[in-house]
DNA sequence: TTGAAAGCGCTAACAG
DNA sequence: CTGTTAGCGCTTTCAA
């Protein structure tokens, strides 16, 4: 005698038990029995009826018809990289403290799958989209933006008027970090740079020119490798750069991806960290501090970016208006370690 | 002149621009225009006006009458820990693939939580289930096997007929990693555990005690210590061992996380790794080899873990039945590294 | 080959 | 204080 797969209780047979009509029903359960002066012994045998039923109203039938889904939407590069799962999070709390539930999705690095699953969560009426763009195509985004629906942009955002944004301070960051390895007394500095293009990427390079032009040092653009934020590119622009340039004594890695691949692409060439190679990177990681050379970093406040692009949406749905400032600048903080070593 | 809030396009209006009815232009863009035999003319004038349009069909107003909503939800207890969102993101990259979509929710590791978010999700109709249980509560999830919903558990199961779980073979894991210690001549071994009484945490201290039996060595419950699978727990776990059996040669952590934690504590006691303490932990991690004792791990397939789950799902959701398996166990790897000394 | 109409489950305007 | 009715946008009988 299993119990199959029995249809959920409607409203409508919980109205049925308590003996009253459907509105009256709904009336009772959506806590506006005061507003329509409902008798408390009525308001009182609807919820028994529904208690007992087990009644739980349908989301959908309720968003179809108050035009109201309560959905969010999100789109990540990869949901798998600590650092995208880390504003999931954040994002993923701040709508459950709303009542509204979050469609995850990843794009995985690509603009087109981006756009398409654009579409799909339009497609389901979210009320707001929070995306960390991949960074080559935006129309899709601005287009969003001009039919007002509620959008924040993470990470990876574009200089837009009408596009809220909230990205890590990547070039005081990146100009940290260089001055911390010139005042070291480093001159010759490989740069292990992400996806170029995107803005992290193209603001953490303008850092480090700032930083070189602070000291008046010439700045040699030919010491800039790599392609991607994984390890992958990390470890083949390392390799080439040491190769090419054996007098390159320090290593700025754009990720904390590009660092672990610097890292072995070091151990292969047989140069030491500190003492025959200095390292910084850009990402703090848990395990930093306990690598064989504690990596000195920059480290992003990546759950106060996720906090806040949240609370950028959840005003915007609230309020019906963007925020007055578009680009917000999160802080970063440079950990010090001991992977970089004093010369000259 | 900036356009506003604009309503999307309804079927509708495209039906009256194509000058058809509703059903019609229905049929014809939702593929059925063979099977309702209508004219190739009409069915391109539907088209036509459908993109001219820009139509995007309600998927809300079609889950509503077809009650299928193409939806999942998904229950992690943390979404931020790479380990969760590694199984997220191949549960979301294979609901993609077969346009479905996603909603992901973070228990925070608290079976309340777990309860209502899983209430919340059946509100909206979700078609399948995965979550990865906090492992204190289980008849929500019971409950919902036996309303014959789609569900399946990753990570911490129950042993419970009609329950699918997927979960690493922490048995088999656990049991090489201690045979590794004894067979290293270490007796003395600290067992930093995770979060008592879940199936992952049972299982590996089930697999210690089978290793120790195996080599005819008694083993001391007493080394056990610990309750969480994290940082803290770890590192007083590791703290208080050291400090009261200081002839402790080894530790066996239970998570990354908790090796994380014995690392600093072991560092504060001035114990070097690995000659002064050897150290093997669960989890797999990218760093894990550039530590200053590139650890020696017991690897996860985490990925496979979610691969497994989300074709499970998909597959009781095509086949409307429960597979013939119920309980799935991914091997694991030993990953042998620096972080174990041979001694005795 | 096409259209009219019912209805998925709910809310809200209108009517007592 | 409560009920009747329309309708959100779509799919799918039933009818022609």
């Amino acid at each position: 005698m299993s119990k199959s797969t029995s249809k959920p209780i409607t409203l409508k047979q919980v109205a049925a038990a308590a003996g009253v009509s459907l509105s009256t029903a709904s009336r009772a359960l959506s806590g506006k029995a005061e507003a329509y002066r409902i008798s408390s012994t009525t308001e009182k045998s609807v919820r028994d009826a529904a208690k007992k039923l087990q009644f739980s109203p349908s989301l959908l039938a309720r968003s179809l018809r108050s035009q109201r889904t309560k959905l969010w939407g999100i789109v990540l590069p990869n949901i798998a990289n600590p650092f995208f799962a880390a504003i999931a999070r954040e994002i993923a709390l701040t709508a459950e403290e709303n009542a509204f539930s979050v469609l995850i999705t990843d794009s995985q690095e690509n603009s087109e799958t981006e756009v398409h699953l654009v579409e799909q969560l339009l497609a389901r009426q979210i009320e707001g989209l929070i995306v960390c763009p991949v960074g080559i195509r935006n129309q899709h985004l601005t287009k969003i933006a001009k039919q007002k629906l509620p959008l924040v942009l993470v990470d990876r955002g574009f200089d837009h008027k009408d596009l809220v944004t909230v990205t890590s301070d990547h070039r005081a960051g990146a100009r940290a970090a260089t001055k911390l390895l010139l005042e070291s007394g480093h001159r010759t500095i490989g740069i292990l740079q992400g996806l170029p293009d995107t803005l992290p990427n193209t603001e953490r390079l303008v850092g480090v020119r700032e930083a070189f032009a602070l000291q008046n040092i010439a700045f040699d653009p030919a010491l800039i490798a790599g392609n991607h934020f994984d390890e992958t590119s990390g470890y083949q622009a390392a390799g080439k750069l040491l190769s090419e340039y054996p007098e390159i004594t320090a290593l700025f890695a754009f990720s904390n991806q590009n660092a672990l691949g610097a890292l072995r692409a070091a151990g292969e060439l047989g140069r030491k960290i500190p003492d025959d190679l200095s390292l910084i990177a850009f990402d703090d990681h848990p395990f930093a501090a306990y690598l064989a050379a504690p990596l000195t970093s920059v480290n992003q406040d990546v759950s106060q970016l996720g906090r806040v692009a949240a609370r950028l949406l959840m005003g915007q749905i609230k309020t019906g208006a963007l925020p007055e400032e578009r680009q917000h600048r999160i802080p970063v903080q440079l950990m010090i370690r001991a992977s970089i070593m004093k010369i000259g």
